[in-house]
DNA sequence: TCTGGGGTCCTAGGACCC
DNA sequence: TCTGGGGTCCTAGGACCC
């Protein structure tokens, strides 16, 4: 199996506060020493950006992810948002309700990843143990670089600064022994707070949290945690490692040494990414198969866009659709022989979309590609010169759509599909098939 | 409160092979 | 002939995270 999605059971590694279970105790011969992990997050990461580019934003309640008459949810909303109550993950029209003065952006995804890149470059200048989390979010990892320190807090709090000059955005920092007590820890310290969990301390910082803090339980295990009449971490240590195992499966083991905060996990290396989709909801459901198809396509298309622009090769393609009722369903395909062409998946993408969708014929919400599988390179032995190409094709495209935006130009096959774009002042080339109401 | 988009990992069942 | 057990691959679905 890969590498466990949360700590592997850490025999002899961890320092962990006072309840410490048997199975995961250290062994008395070798203690290796305690690490520092440190966990930094920006702040509302999306809205300081938009607050940055738009200054006269500045104190108001900023939420980005779409209009507000629009399908979707607040993927970020600034502090003064949340006092209304809107949070991120909340669909825009509840959002609408609790804040009607709220400023409704869509957000640029393109400034987000260059902000973020920056982030990144600084907090690489303290050490080379960074894991990537997710855009606004890092793991460090300075137990290798103490020496270099005079004094670990010291180096957290100039990073902190630098971070802060350098970008504009404030951030919260968590230091700990782990990466899951230094996450809680910076969930102490938000908004824009420094919290360094002190050795000895873990146990009373870990017994009054609410279960939900806990990476892992999410909103259904949390119903079921609760049906127990179980409300704060402390609370979950009153059972057994079989119970929560039972119930949660391998989530369940986590849990467990998590609550205790036992996690032995070492910092994620950036490697092959594991998949790369694509997928749209439509502004109103669509049961038009060639309007389906054609979007398809154009789905097809970005994601050939982003296997070339990573280098990476898809042995698995895979096709979603979302239907009215909101049931979710899947076919995925096994290729033998790996792809990145448009004109090799789309064919496939077609084939699993009719198998899928030749059934129930109800309305769709929402369709997506994804490539899955993926490899750095093609095997040589399977060169053909067709696929070499579509190749260049595929490149070509991209260069004029990095210049003219990704509507300027139709593939032939999209023309034939019905593929259509409109130009938008303000957002430049749109697909109308996914606004046909408007 | 009609519910995004892009990911990761886990589980379960059936096919297939020995 | 009336019946195995284990391992692995593949597919589908779901929980969770930001």
């Amino acid at each position: 199996m890969g590498t466990p999605r949360r700590s592997a059971p850490c025999p002899a590694g961890e320092s962990a506060p006072g309840k410490i279970p048997e199975d995961a105790r250290p062994s008395r011969l070798r203690l290796p020493p305690r690490r520092a992990i440190v966990h930094v997050d920006i702040d509302a990461f999306f809205a300081s950006v938009e607050v940055l580019l738009d200054p006269t934003l500045k104190g108001k309640p900023v939420i980005v992810g779409g209009l507000p008459h629009e399908r979707g949810v607040a993927s970020t909303c600034s502090y003064e948002a949340r006092t209304y109550g809107v949070r991120s993950g909340m669909p825009l029209r509840r959002c609408r309700q609790l804040c009607p003065g709220g400023v409704f952006v869509r957000g640029n995804h393109r400034v987000y990843q260059a902000f973020s890149e920056k982030f990144f470059r600084i907090l690489r200048d303290y050490t080379p143990d960074v894991e990537e989390a997710s855009l606004d979010e890092a793991y460090l990892d300075l137990t290798r670089c103490r020496r270099l320190y005079p004094s670990l807090g010291a180096a957290v709090r100039d990073m902190k600064v630098r971070v802060e000059r350098e970008t504009g955005l404030t951030v919260s920092v968590g230091a700990a022994s782990n990466k899951v007590l230094a996450k809680l820890a910076t969930r102490k310290a938000k908004p824009g707070g420094l919290f360094e969990l002190a050795p000895g301390a873990e146990e009373e910082f870990l017994r009054g949290l609410p279960i939900d803090a806990l990476p892992g339980i999410g909103p259904k295990a949390q119903v079921v945690l609760r049906l127990l009449n179980l409300r704060t971490i402390g609370d979950l240590w009153g059972l057994s490692r079989a119970t929560l195992h039972s119930l949660f499966g391998a989530g369940g083991d986590e849990i467990y040494l998590q609550s205790r905060g036992v996690d032995g996990r070492a910092l994620a290396a950036a490697g092959v990414p594991k998949s790369v989709s694509r997928e749209t909801t439509f502004l109103e459901d669509l049961w038009d198969e060639r309007l389906l198809l054609a979007h398809l396509a154009y789905l097809c298309d970005r994601l050939t866009l982003a296997l070339r622009r990573e280098g990476l090769y898809a042995h698995v393609i895979e096709v979603k659709a979302r239907y009215a009722d909101f049931r979710t369903e899947a076919r995925r395909r096994l290729v033998l022989s790996p792809l990145r062409e448009t004109g090799r998946i789309f064919p496939i993408v077609r084939d699993l979309f009719r198998e899928l969708w030749s059934g129930s014929r109800l309305a769709l919400r929402l369709v997506g590609v994804k490539a899955a599988d993926l490899a750095r390179s093609r095997p040589l032995s399977l060169f053909e010169p067709s696929a070499e190409r579509e190749e260049r094709l595929g490149r070509a495209l991209d260069e004029v759509r990095a210049k003219y935006g990704f509507g300027s130009v139709l593939t032939v096959r999209e023309r034939m599909l019905g593929v259509l774009y409109g130009f938008e002042a303000d957002r430049g080339f749109v697909l109308k098939t996914a606004s046909l109401t408007k």
